[in-house]
DNA sequence: CAATGTGTGAGACTAAAGTCGCAGACACCT
DNA sequence: AGGTGTCTGCGACTTTAGTCTCACACATTG
């Protein structure tokens, strides 16, 4: 692993050399194929990890099978840091769901580090701050929202310009995939849906949902 | 304010006599009676606090109304420390539900502790490992468990030995106030009760609830 | 061109949660 | 003691969400 890739790592730009190689010492690669099971919830943490391409999908499951995603993680997102700080198990689930690269980092490696650089901490605690605002309003939209409304609330979270002044979704993804991550059943996504093209927020083309106005998804809410 | 004093806040245990004057400069005392708010949230956060006694509520409001506690600050805890790091507004609202004193210290000045002392970084970083551990079991409960089921794990939470070998509430909470930490309405907890005492996990007495069997609490879960 | 699997749409039904209304219990205050 | 407000206990009702089942569209593959 090269000094530059370290660098890429969001917690590790601005290192020296003897940083830079204490953390070389405690990587390695990982490769994991679609559908993989990185590791499961409540097992000894052994690392945390650094997406470099691909998506991990983070989630918890209920007893009876249901699942709830916590999010996904993209290239340049880090998850199971955690476990780094309080020495517990995996607090959540990781699997790809898209063919994934991955670096992971040593648990105990990466406390040493951390106690050693400062600048890794202030680091770390930037992310967890933007890590706790992301939960409380999780915590607060699955209390207060209807499923509508955190469909809509979702698909606002997903839009992006489309260049010619339209909105699409930044990836199309199932029914299924998304009822668990909104926290429901897959058949309320589609009702849903149907409630939204009412109030004249999408239509449907043959590649799926196209947002015809950001203003009717964001009266929803 | 007394050094001893700045010592008995979690995160400045063990430092040296220069940063406690560093703090001593940026802490303020507040007395809070009950039922007043000490901030709102969305508004710019000028300080991060820690409860010397009483209790605050820290919680969301929903457009209509409703109220979802996502924790109660007793002695020794902490809160709002977020925006130090990312510079935020409050995350939440804040309310005494028993007059409480607190401590104050600023954004920016505890901002600046944290970058000069790394002791207090680490410190934080512990902390909020154990915040983010929390609020992921929050997400998981509201997803997953069913109101009666979240009143149970509840009622074991606030559990705890009364001497005699028997179990008591660590407190006695009116049906809102649990309604609002569990992510209910008021009547909701009523049958709930009702449920568990028919399955002998607890019982009245004039005092309020009693809790039987531990593990018929269990159960429920 | 079947044959298959996945994703979707839809309706009927069930279960869970939330709402409304009101009456009785209790504590607190003057 | 009497009055007031808060807390509680129901029961009836509405709304929302979850479940079950089936059929159909579509793409992939042999």
């Amino acid at each position: 692993m090269l000094p530059e890739q370290v660098k890429a790592i969001p917690y590790f730009q601005d290192l020296d050399a003897r940083a830079l190689d204490g953390i070389r010492a405690n990587v390695f690669e990982v490769q994991l194929p679609k559908g993989h099971m990185l590791f499961t919830e409540g097992e000894p943490a052994e690392a945390m990890y650094v997406v470099r391409s691909g998506k991990v999908k983070i989630f918890k499951l209920s007893p009876d099978g249901r699942e709830q995603v916590l999010r996904i993680a993209e290239a340049g997102d880090c998850f199971n840091e955690v476990p780094i700080f309080d020495g517990g198990p995996n607090p959540a689930n990781a699997q790809a769901v898209e063919p994934a690269a991955l670096w992971g980092i040593r648990r105990e490696g990466m406390r040493r580090l951390v106690e050693e650089y400062p600048a890794i901490a202030i680091g770390f605690l930037k992310a967890f701050a933007g890590k706790l605002r992301y939960f409380t309003r999780k915590v607060e939209d699955l209390s207060f929202r209807s499923v509508t409304s955190r469909v809509a609330k979702h698909l606002l979270e997903m839009a992006e310009d489309d260049g010619k002044g339209g909105l699409r979704l930044k990836q199309q993804s199932t029914q299924q995939e998304m009822a668990s991550v909104v926290g429901t059943a897959r058949e309320m996504i589609g009702r849903a849906f149907k409630a939204l093209e009412k109030e004249g927020a999408i239509t449907f083309d043959r590649h799926g949902v196209v947002i015809v106005s950001r203003a009717a998804l964001i009266r929803m809410l």
